[in-house]
DNA sequence: CGGTACGTTGAGTCATATCAACCATAGTGG
DNA sequence: CCACTATGGTTGATATGACTCAACGTACCG
């Protein structure tokens, strides 16, 4: 406990980034958040809510990743989305009052910020700019969720599959030896294509002979994206 | 042109319904509505707007049907949902301020109103609880979508199609007969489901002789509704 | 050292897509 | 009025992508 983290990051630092909701916010507001919200380090594996829960809050996250998924049929996970520094995750049952419709989970060692319910809808009600960006966040993400719909109801588990890596690529980028900076396992990547593990592993291994990719662990090396576009039939 | 329908619905009628987002708009608020929107017919096959248009408004639907669609790999449609009366569509777009992510198109003689984007605009900055509504909405299609990613990730087609049949009971429901009041070619079908027509037909005759369902034309007489939710795996 | 979770590979199977032919219907134009 | 064309529906044959099952390898962890 000597090394304990007392740095609680104010959220006027998160805000500052012109790609947060929280933006639009005044500095007044923003103290309020400062005030009431809760942080603390979560790591891999731990579970921030799930289906069919009532939540009181929202999760905005300062550091890590979480995946937030659906559990189908004989508990087969389908993952939604992944959320990183900066998003918030949750707003969605927050805003509609309803149970949630999604589990969330840390895969990367996180820390983040919860903040009480009647904040978000407060500020939604009172800040039109706010819930302007709200607004446009959720729409964003119907948007996203159509695109997949069409996706995974029309193409191959092999597109799927070079389309998510390219997904990958733009959400969490790539380090100097172009690794992929996210790190999942076979199973996580199946349930975001939605297909199996041995499916997954089989289609890696063939771009990988292919050389578009090489593989170490759980590390992805992308060697040839413009033929993972070509795959994945995105213009 | 002598039996020209000269009755415009006021949106006063339209906003009763306590389903509908507008019927927490003030009288004044639907008094601009009135004046402002474009009210007219349209016939089954019209396009409302395609896919990366620039659209200037938003549509509410007084009588009729209307697929929501995108189009995917070689022209394949794939309709992501139905809206019916009272049900508005393209706001998303309004809202984002991006060009249209889908393309609508009447499936059912229709008739509709079309209004201004920056009414709902006003509307949302102007009244929380209308802004509330309309994030509910969102909130709603959101979760949708997501159900049916994972649907369409895990389960079936022969599922998915039973499922389908069960959703448009739900919500365009059966008549005296107990045949559904939607009727869809089978192409229409297969691209709500995400499959080809020809599985379509194959499961529909195979339905029609387990005597789940009985066909005649477009038109689906609903027999064994348990065994559809059985069949589908809802719960 | 054994346990647990993850990764890999092979073999067999099945659901579904694809291709092709054909029929029915309705609208069109000469 | 008839041929012409387009659209939708149906059925059969065939191909194959992807899943499942099963065995085994690997690595880390207490």
């Amino acid at each position: 406990m000597k090394q304990k983290d007392i740095y609680i990051p104010f959220c006027d630092n998160c805000a500052i980034s012109n790609t947060s909701v929280f933006r639009h916010l005044s500095m007044n507001e923003i103290e309020i958040i400062n005030f009431e919200k809760d942080f603390r380090h979560y790591r891999r594996g731990e579970v921030l809510y799930s289906e069919g829960s009532r939540i009181s809050g929202f999760y905005c996250i300062n550091k890590g990743i979480v995946k937030v998924f659906k559990t189908g049929i004989d508990g087969k996970e389908q993952i939604i989305r992944f959320a990183k520094p900066g998003d918030i995750i949750a707003y969605r049952s927050v805003l509609s009052n309803e149970p949630a419709c999604t589990s969330a989970k840390v895969i990367e060692d996180a820390r983040m910020c919860f903040i009480p319910s009647h904040i978000l809808i407060d500020f939604v009600k009172e800040n039109p700019q706010f819930s302007m960006a709200i607004m446009k966040l959720t729409c964003h993400e119907l948007g996203e969720s159509n695109d997949y719909i069409t996706d995974i109801a029309q193409k191959t588990v092999r597109e799927r599959l070079a389309e998510i890596l390219l997904h990958l690529i733009n959400d969490f980028g790539l380090d100097t030896d172009n690794y992929l900076k996210i790190t999942l396992t076979r199973e996580e990547l199946a349930n975001i294509v939605g297909t199996s593990t041995e499916s997954v592993i089989r289609l890696l291994s063939e771009f990988k002979s292919d050389r578009y990719i090489e593989l170490s662990g759980r590390k992805i090396k992308i060697l040839d994206r413009k033929s993972l576009e070509k795959i994945s039939n995105v213009f």
